[in-house]
RNA sequence: UGACUUAUAGCUUAACGGUGAGAGCAGUUGCCUUAUACGCAAAAGGUUAUUGGUUCGAAUCCAAUUAAGUCAACCA
């Protein structure tokens, strides 16, 4: 015999998590789960893998949510998804943690640790989490194999990791160069952009800033048109100690630039300089009235001056003191420098303009120049497009050393490159009375003299500075020293990515991107202004660079493999003798990190030792081969690795997106010109509830072990998955779920139990035939029609990686149709009667539902859904899996969909909310029983629909007759509007003419329309028009205004609600009063449902002849065996009905 | 600073360019006749961030602005 279904008090979906995970374990469901699908079609996903060096947060459980879903539901689709876990073992977070943990600097490592311990201790405490980690997988009910995971820092990984390397480095696309980066002088190494992206580490500081002038050439003076006389390009720095180093002027390609006559307000000196049009406000006052008081004057004198030439000089000899001191008070003091504009021109027209250097000394002289940059051509005037009139001259001083935009240029224009500063900060020999002077205050020197400021003193003196002051700005420091950073020249190794940019744009169209934006907005743009990728980091804790180097850089080897490496070592070990190599003669080298690495020396062909060069990779070159990687490919698992690549889908927070959805990119066009997944899913970030971030800081993060233990993984997963998009932000709010509990889950949980409970009572385990549809009634052909118009929406959504609207769907029918309107219209066929037809074809069908439920919300819920399915299969046993995540998902039967059965039924529901509201309106119970409502139709479609329901309106809202007004009927004025959307397209511009004319129409002319086409603007003769034709599809016609009725509409609906209440209506709307109170007292009193019962009545006249009118059916009701009047009653309960009160005496028999 | 994303009721959100902007939650009101008060129903709640533009017609398309967010950068 066939079990019971479950019943149970409460939902508790924490502990419906914990039992069905319990299972899971114990029978290995997840694993086989991927068994059963052996030789079926494979569908690959990439596991993004974490850091397990920090805690799990909710955020990573809504990309985790997501992943499992898919993989769910493509395994329930019949695919064979492997999920191999990874971790993400490298990196600077795991330094700086151990650093912090151990209470050390960067500068100790290698004095205070040795470079073995401290990589020991990022050893270790790289899987600090782990365990954390490991738990909210599970309970989250993350199917993801964990037992075989990747490993980033693991031999075989770093070894696929080399192999990568060197096959880029066969094909030519790793190289060495030097890279403009920031650097901490004061702590002697480079910043990460990830360091300085550290709060803090952006200050506002007032920094010398500098105007200067340089000196167009004499030869290149030619160029400049209406030209006499000396001219000066003038520049802009907030870091006056580059200037030494400067080798070019930079300058805008379409920028308007002015050669302008004035004086240098330092020297008083006529001078000509050349800037920016639009800049020329920051230098002068361009509301100088020349009418007005000196102004004339001011252009007079400054011609008067010009003309003087080149000797003249602002001094003693030529002008009188007291005209001097008219000048500075007039100009000078009050900013009103004069000048006036000489010439116009463009910056191409400047490009290749040669100008003197502006501080000359030993160590930038040509010949040193040369030296440094053969063939080198500085001091000229180069085009860049990053040159800007927002600040400065908008002629931008180059000095290529100290800038990366500076370095591009300069080295696409063959500028050179000079660096006049150490790597401690301080100017280098020869550099005149600045060398040695530490170019910001790096020691914390007592009396420290800015050199800044002794540069722009030295410039003012020369006539090379036109203006000199603070220039407060935002600049970085360093997070560990505070002290402001420099960008600095250091040796880098790059991958060449901009070598493929036009196949990884191509293949970039090929990825089906959710949402598309960020595949063709952020990622593409990204492409588009793809540069090469620096992959060198100069740390500790990472995968090092396999490329060992000869002392003087002639000659290189990268190596490919742990073999290639220790035929290399031993090749050393013969070739150099000693002690080279000798603690990895014997087994090898048995660790890939650094120090062990770092010990090795190879040779090269001519005998001489090589070094490996100190640099380690950038992490997300780990994770982005990690297509190859977890494999161990190409040394094992070639064919596993084929079967997985690329992949059919990833998915990770949007934040990936020029990170791993970045690397995994380039490495696939890179290593195979190959995309490396064909579908990514990018979500958006967790907000806190109000839109803020969640920081440590604010407090504001979510625990998920909390939300999980307290509301359910079930819950949470939902929750996050139908409240937004994925890839929209999503305000987390626990509110949130509690709803999702409530609503969603407890609504299901509820029908489930409602289920239950007669099915146990009646023996239902679907052993019967499966009665066919035809036989069903309606209502069941309906619910089931709605259900597999359900499964195609769910499909059609997960096919599409839209989640959210497939949950939003689910819910949807759960609530609207399922609970709300099956079974509340079915309620009595599952308890009345016998265990016949109707009844069974009731069971049938809501098992139906909720067992295609189980399975339409298996990828979401996936413990729920395992519970629903498992407590209705145990007893009927349809399946032979033992789990839902075995089943294939469930197909949409075409047959049993009937759109118009499933409109009918809406139009039912819409008709009962509407006299429902009628009743609400006028303050008429549900109880109280009404004559008739009234329904105006426009067509014969709609009588037959309200026909077909018309029964289901009754019984839902009290009502003895639905009257169906017919077309014919002069009762009903029609009113039509028009259909902008068929009419708009024909009509265009006299649409709005035409609505105007179709609102007046009356009853004869939409009928007119109605049957056939009609001319709307018969005078289109007379106004040379084209005639319009309108036929019904352009009309949405509609009813109101029923006089004497209340009415309500919606749409095309309109009912209008028969308010009067006969007596005979009043006498029956009593009883059920009555009915309804006796059924409370019997609660009440905790009698039994199937009790007998004695009543009482204390005499009332009123309601004495309703009750004895209804007598039988009201002792029907209330299994009374009598009901008696007594003309008083003292020990009985009052009640009220319609405003009188009673005394009702209610004994059980 | 740039690229990208987002902005609809108090909150979370829906609406192929087609016209009284649709739900749920909270609040309000009314309901427990055998699954659900962790429930049901009803009424109310909106200048669709702002300003322009395109269009017969804009929440929807375009531009600018504002605010928030992400990534990249910070550069004279």
């Amino acid at each position: 015999m066939a079990g019971k279904y479950k019943e149970y008090n409460q939902l508790n979906l924490p502990s419906i998590g914990e039992e069905i995970l319990a299972k899971w374990n114990q029978a290995h469901a997840f694993e086989k789960s991927v068994e059963l699908r052996e030789g079926e079609t494979p569908f690959v996903f990439y596991e993004g893998p974490p850091s397990a060096n920090g805690m799990p947060g909710i955020h990573h459980v809504i990309s985790r949510t997501l992943k499992d879903l898919v993989c769910r539901y493509k395994t329930m689709q019949g695919f064979q998804v492997k999920r191999k876990g990874g971790w993400d073992t490298h990196g600077l977070p795991i330094e700086l943690g151990v650093e912090k943990e151990l209470g050390i600097t960067k500068e100790d490592i290698g004095k205070k640790i040795s470079v073995e311990d401290y990589n020991k201790k990022c050893r270790e405490v790289v899987m600090r989490f782990k365990d954390k980690w490991d738990d909210i997988t599970q309970k989250m009910g993350y199917w993801v194999d964990l037992n075989n995971p990747y490993i980033t820092f693991e031999n075989n990984y770093i070894e696929t990791l080399w192999w990568c390397l060197s096959e880029l480095y066969k094909k030519g696309y790793l190289y060495e160069s030097v890279s403009i980066q920031p650097y901490s002088p004061a702590a002697g190494t480079g910043l990460s952009s990830h360091e300085l992206n550290q709060p803090g580490t952006y200050k506002d500081v007032k920094d010398t800033s500098a105007t200067v002038m340089f000196k167009v050439s004499q030869k290149s003076k030619l160029k400049i048109k209406n030209f006499d006389g000396d001219a000066f390009l003038m520049a802009w720095t907030t870091t006056p100690w580059t200037l030494p180093s400067n080798l070019g002027l930079t300058v805008g390609l379409n920028i308007d630039y002015v050669l302008v006559r004035t004086i240098n307000p330092y020297t008083l000196i006529p001078v000509q300089i050349i800037l920016a049009k639009a800049l020329l406000g920051k230098y002068f006052d361009l509301q100088v009235n020349i009418e007005g008081d000196a102004g004339s004057n001011i252009n007079q004198g400054l011609d008067a001056w010009f003309s003087a030439g080149d000797a003249f000089i602002f001094n003693e000899a030529t002008k009188t003191a007291e005209e001097k001191k008219k000048f500075e008070e007039i100009y000078i003091k009050r900013k009103n420098i004069p000048f006036k504009i000489i010439d116009e021109f463009k910056g191409k027209d400047l490009e290749g303009i040669e100008y003197e250097q502006l501080l000359p000394s030993e160590a930038n002289t040509s010949e040193k120049i040369q030296e440094i940059t053969p063939g080198a051509q500085p001091f000229r005037v180069i085009l860049g497009d990053f040159v800007t009139t927002e600040d400065g001259t908008g002629i931008v001083h180059t000095a290529p050393a100290f800038g990366a935009d500076d370095y591009r240029v300069g080295k696409k224009n063959n500028l050179g490159i000079l660096t006049l500063v150490d790597k401690q900060g301080k100017f280098v020999d020869g550099v005149g009375e600045f060398s040695g002077r530490y170019v910001k205050d790096y020691k914390d020197e007592k009396g420290y003299i800015d050199v800044n400021v002794d540069i722009a003193v030295k410039l003012k003196l020369e006539n090379r500075a036109f203006k000199v002051e603070k220039y407060e700005h935002n600049y970085p420091h360093c997070w560990r020293t505070d002290k402001p950073i420099i960008y600095y020249p250091l040796d880098a190794w790059f991958i060449k990515t901009t070598a493929v940019k036009d196949r990884m744009i191509e293949l970039n169209k090929t990825i089906n991107w959710k949402p598309a934006t960020t595949g063709s907005g952020r990622f593409g743009n990204w492409l588009e202004n793809m540069v090469d990728w620096n992959l060198s980091r100069s740390r500790f804790w990472g995968t090092p660079l396999p490329i060992w180097k000869t002392e003087d850089g002639e000659q290189q080897k990268c190596i490919g493999s742990i073999e290639e490496l220790n035929s290399e070592i031993r090749k050393a070990a013969e070739v150099l003798g000693g002690e080279t190599n000798k603690h990895y003669l014997h087994e090898g080298i048995l660790d890939l990190h650094k120090p062990y690495v770092d010990d090795i020396v190879l040779v090269s062909a001519d005998g001489q030792p090589m070094k490996r060069v100190p640099d380690l990779i950038d992490v997300w070159f780990d994770s982005g081969a990690m297509p190859y990687a977890q494999h161990h490919f190409p040394f094992e698992n070639k064919e596993a690795f084929k079967q997985s690549f690329p992949a059919d889908f990833i998915a990770e927070g949007v934040d990936q997106t020029r990170g791993w959805f970045y690397t995994l990119h380039a490495l696939g066009v890179l290593l195979f010109d190959s995309v490396a997944y064909k579908t990514v899913v990018s979500n958006g970030l967790v907000l806190d509830k109000s839109g803020n971030k969640m920081s440590k800081r604010l407090g504001n993060v979510v625990d998920p072990f909390e939300t999980i233990n307290k509301y359910g993984a079930d819950a949470t997963r939902w929750y996050l998955i139908t409240n937004a998009s994925p890839w929209d932000s999503l305000k987390f709010d626990i509110g949130g779920i509690q709803e999702v509990q409530r609503k969603f889950f407890g609504t299901l949980y509820n029908t489930y139990q409602f289920f239950a409970l007669y099915a146990n009572v009646d023996g239902f385990a679907f052993k019967e035939n499966y009665v066919p549809l035809k036989e069903r009634p309606e209502i069941d052909q309906w619910i089931l029609s709605s259900l597999n118009t359900l499964i195609k929406t769910v499909q059609q959504s997960m096919d599409d990686y839209e989640p959210t609207q497939a949950g939003r769907a689910i819910e949807e029918f759960v609530d609207s149709h399922l609970s709300n309107w099956y079974v509340r219209l079915c309620r009595r066929r599952f308890w009345k009667g016998e265990y016949e037809q109707d009844k069974i074809c009731a069971y049938q069908t809501l098992y139906e539902c909720l067992e295609t439920l189980s399975l339409l919300i298996a990828p979401i819920a996936p413990f729920f859904a395992d519970w629903l399915f498992v407590n209705l299969n145990d007893v009927s046993a349809r399946f032979k899996n033992e789990s839902v995540h075995h089943v294939l998902f469930p197909k949409a039967k075409k047959e049993v969909i009937n759109a118009d059965l499933e409109k009918r039924m809406q139009l039912a529901q819409d008709a009962s909310s509407l006299i429902l509201s009628l009743r609400k309106k006028v303050n008429i119970k549900v109880r109280q029983p009404l004559q008739k409502v009234s329904i105006p139709v426009i067509d014969k479609e709609m009588v037959e629909r309200i026909k077909l329901v018309e029964d289901i309106i009754k019984a839902e809202t009290n009502i003895k007759e639905i009257e169906i007004l017919a077309d014919d009927n002069n009762f009903i004025r029609k009113k039509a509007k028009a259909n902008f959307k068929t009419l708009g397209k024909k009509l265009g511009a006299k649409m709005k003419w035409a609505a105007d004319e179709i609102v007046k129409f009356d009853n004869t002319t939409i009928d007119k329309i109605l049957e056939g086409n009609y001319l709307l603007n018969s005078d289109y003769g007379l106004k040379g028009e084209e005639a319009i034709y309108i036929s019904a599809e352009d009309l949405e016609v509609s009813t109101d205004e029923i006089p004497g009725f209340e009415v309500a509409n919606k749409g095309a609906l309109t009912v209008a609600l028969d308010i009067v209440i006969s007596a005979e209506l009043k006498k029956e709307g009593e009883a059920r009063e009555f009915v309804n109170r006796i059924q409370n007292i019997r609660k009440e009193s905790g009698f039994n449902l199937t009790d007998r019962i004695i009543v009482k009545v204390s005499a009332n006249e009123g309601l004495q002849a309703s009750f004895n009118e209804y007598k039988t059916y009201i002792c029907a009701e209330i299994l009374a065996d009598s009901l008696e009047f007594l003309p008083e009653i003292n020990d009985g309960n009052a009640i009220e009905i319609n405003e009188s009160i009673v005394n009702v005496n209610v004994i059980k028999k």
